[in-house]
DNA sequence: TGTCATCATGTCAGATTCGACATATAGTTA
DNA sequence: TAACTATATGTCGAATCTGACATGATGACA
């Protein structure tokens, strides 16, 4: 039978695990995480429907180069200008919950 | 006829309205504002059936203080903190949403 | 009464995140 | 080819948010 990707990178000395262990996050943090990339990919979903990146910068007073962070899921980019770019694209606060809940059970 | 509170108000040189009309918010800024709302006091909820402030605050390394001042809607705290709070608490990505979706149809 | 536990509030130096800007890359159109 | 539009990425000083600490308020219990 044959091995697993997984079990063939181990017993070559390998550990293999998610990004999540390998960064040694709590599941705390991970869930954070995920929270702001689903978002960071709604927001582009989103927002290449409506406008450009420089026309969202101006709506939230922000600038291009930062939108486009937020699209890329870029770590400097806070929770908080997440949800105000994913509003000014016009999305609902129960459009915005159902992208943090996820595919959650 | 008795007149309404606002009637009278106005009558007298007053303007009443929400208090996102006094400070001039956008739609967007209210919308963001009940957002942190309806997290804090979901937060105080869920804390104070599990664990004291300060217990919380050692699980998010951060301070009793802080926690207090995400529970009381302090101005300082960021979505961000808030958020990180509420997974402390054992509520999932599901649950957050369900609270920023609000009461909202 | 005093002590203890819990929470609220103010301050502050340091860390993080900000908007702005420059510049690179890629696609389109002429 | 050049010019133009849209996006990505790096840097930087300024603004915001941070945890820590001190202290006050309140209630419970001895």
């Amino acid at each position: 039978m044959k091995k697993t990707k997984r079990e063939r990178l181990e017993a070559s000395g390998w550990k293999v695990g998610t990004v999540a262990e390998f960064l040694e996050l709590t599941p705390e943090e991970s869930a954070l995480i995920e929270i702001k990339l689903a978002l960071s990919r709604e927001l582009r979903e989103r927002r290449q429907k409506r406008m450009t990146q420089a026309q969202l910068a101006e709506k939230i007073q922000s600038s291009q180069s930062r939108v486009a962070k937020a699209e890329t899921g870029h770590g400097s980019v806070s929770l908080e200008l997440l949800v105000r770019a994913m509003l000014a694209t016009g999305a609902s606060p129960k459009e915005i919950g159902k992208v943090i809940a996820g595919g959650q059970k």
